[in-house]
DNA sequence: CTGAAAGCGCTTACAG
DNA sequence: CTGAAAGCGCTTACAG
């Protein structure tokens, strides 16, 4: 049934009123625009208190023709993975929904192997004066000076995937590493005996970037799950430096010659999906296989029983949570959550038909 | 930056400049009210067609003083349990935000343990003549009643929690409850050996209700896990048809004394919390155990190690979805899924401080 | 069957 | 420093 709202007197019609002024005055300590007499300005405040006036967000975004700008600055989506696609789908859904309230979003992408693109397409952001930034700090020099520039220009900026922490960011969305190598640990711990060997795979084609440190923070927590409950599992660790598939399969090859009696592997990104791939050439069957990241070529070795565990983020929530982030605070100027650590959800082949990224 | 919006002239003014008539002749095709003549809606309708136009929501919702009543018919929140917080919980988040969009909700409450209980409310949401209704259909008879009578009267219904696959309603959101037992297979096998003794638990009330149904429905998915992968655990199982602590452990007693030798424990509900409460009283260590629900009892025991595994289902956004469809069928006129499956989450001590519920 | 006007609760120029 | 008017894109009576 509809029926008629009941007719609460408030909004800016009944503060003038009040007020003995005009909606325009009412309008202006609204957004604390300047030109209004300290003497009315107080005035006018009391009774905004008084009758806890919330303003219409509906009449507001409508009467107003100004148009808000978002840009993103993420990694363009590549055939080495196409992780990225996921937190660009989730923008993609949160423009959807904001498109109707005025919100542009605009989309810089760099190339995860090049600092260079990276400056370049902070500049152009920079240049064109966004309203909100949402970036993945891939580099940790550039980005502290991208998000530096931000902050003198007053434009509030949210980091998704990794963060950086001292920075003044309005939010990071992404997950805690460590906690997620941790989670690893357990799940390899709950299908081993105590003395099986496991292998620790780290795949990045430059070490000692913000890429490679994220990789270690995983590790850093897995190792820890064992330490911290006392087992003695034998690990042994091998760094990959190049990405392709070819390398990781002869890196592969030549640790598992060098431990053939490796029982579990635990990969640190989603490049898991090249190890299953070596198991699976070389029928090497019997192991507990562990990595990250719902990417198609990660769960279709899941599904076929090379891969056990897949560790995810909830990548396509985390773009879509960002921008919603910026919308709160710059639109409905709502409190937002400076740290909102994704969850650490645990895809195996029966759970992943249902699984959202 | 702020920017101005492109003047895109399109809108029921330009409709009715096109066709030559006033905006309220548009208006009234734009929504099927009668009183235009065919010849002029069919011109009206081809123009909407050419103009690809889309109602700005802001407006329609700002002009209209329609207000749109959602009724909710769930569980009350009991001692027994209170899982039903967290659909609550998600309605409640799900009405804040469109409180401003003119949605009420109005929210009923029935005993789980109570026909008749169910019934009296579903009768007074059928008095007020809700626009929408959201459901957890816990008993099979009196709900497709309820739904058939809000089919009659045009009310659409969405389903939580469980579903009743034949009925005309808007959507399911919920589990898919036979792969989620399915899970529970697969997370058990990879902690035990092939021989090792495997106990079910069902805790219900009444037996051949609705309820009893979704705990056999998790068991059977449970036990197809085994048979589909040729394993040959020894599996018992007991029904316990009281819910209170005291008699889940007098009946856990009496099995764990006809079966020592049991290795893993798997609860077909949120009792868990009971049976972990009976291991820890009589310091039953090293047995799998798995449950379901995030509820407050069970992760405290999840922290102390007496569960490894909670599957969920994420109740809080069961609620909140449910209500979102309500939103997107009456007001924004869109597409919703019939059968939403929620993900099959799987909490374990490691990542139960990142989850959502 | 159709049109003209008022109004939803705001913001935006413009005038003084 | 302040007010009065117009307008955002719709819906709602009311009049004919």
């Amino acid at each position: 049934m509809s029926r008629k709202n009941k007719n609460e007197v408030t909004g800016v019609k009944e503060i003038a009123r009040r007020a003995k002024v005009s909606i325009g005055t009412v309008d202006r300590v609204l957004h604390n625009r300047e030109g209004v007499s300290e003497k009315t300005k107080a005035r006018i405040n009391k009774i905004i208190q008084e009758l806890n006036y919330k303003p219409n967000i509906l009449a507001r975004r409508l009467a107003s023709r100004k148009t808000l700008q978002f840009d993103i600055l993420i990694p363009h989506i590549s055939d080495e993975s196409d992780y990225w696609q996921a937190p660009l789908n989730g923008i993609i859904q949160a423009e959807a929904e904001l498109k109707q309230f005025g919100i542009n979003i605009g989309k810089f992408f760099f190339d995860q192997n090049d600092k260079d693109s990276f400056v370049k397409q902070a500049e152009l952001i920079l240049k064109r004066k966004a309203d909100g930034v949402l970036l993945a700090p891939f580099f940790l020099d550039e980005s502290t000076q991208f998000t530096n520039a931000c902050s003198r220009m007053q434009i509030p900026f949210v980091f998704i995937n990794s963060d950086i922490p001292d920075q003044p960011s309005l939010c990071y969305i992404g997950p805690d590493l460590f906690h997620s190598g941790y989670l690893g640990g357990q799940l390899i711990q709950y299908c081993i005996s105590g003395k099986a060997k496991i292998l620790v795979v780290n795949v990045s084609k430059e070490i000692k970037n913000q890429q490679h440190n994220r990789l270690l923070r995983k590790e850093e927590g897995f190792r820890a799950y064992f330490k911290d409950n006392g087992k003695k599992n034998p690990i042994v660790k091998i760094d990959i430096r190049k990405t392709d598939q070819w390398s990781i399969e002869k890196n592969m090859k030549d640790i598992f010659q060098q431990h053939p009696d490796i029982r579990s592997v635990f990969v640190t990104n989603s490049r898991v999906g090249s190890v299953a791939s070596f198991l699976e050439k070389n029928n090497l069957k019997n192991l507990r296989v562990t990595g990250y990241d719902f990417i198609e070529e990660n769960v279709s070795f899941l599904k076929k029983g090379w891969i056990d565990f897949l560790i995810c983020h909830k990548p396509i929530e985390q773009g879509y949570r960002g921008i919603m982030s910026l919308y709160q605070h710059l639109v409905l100027k709502t409190e937002v959550e400076k740290t909102y650590y994704m969850p650490v959800d645990i895809v195996l082949k029966e759970n992943c038909a249902f699984y959202r990224n």
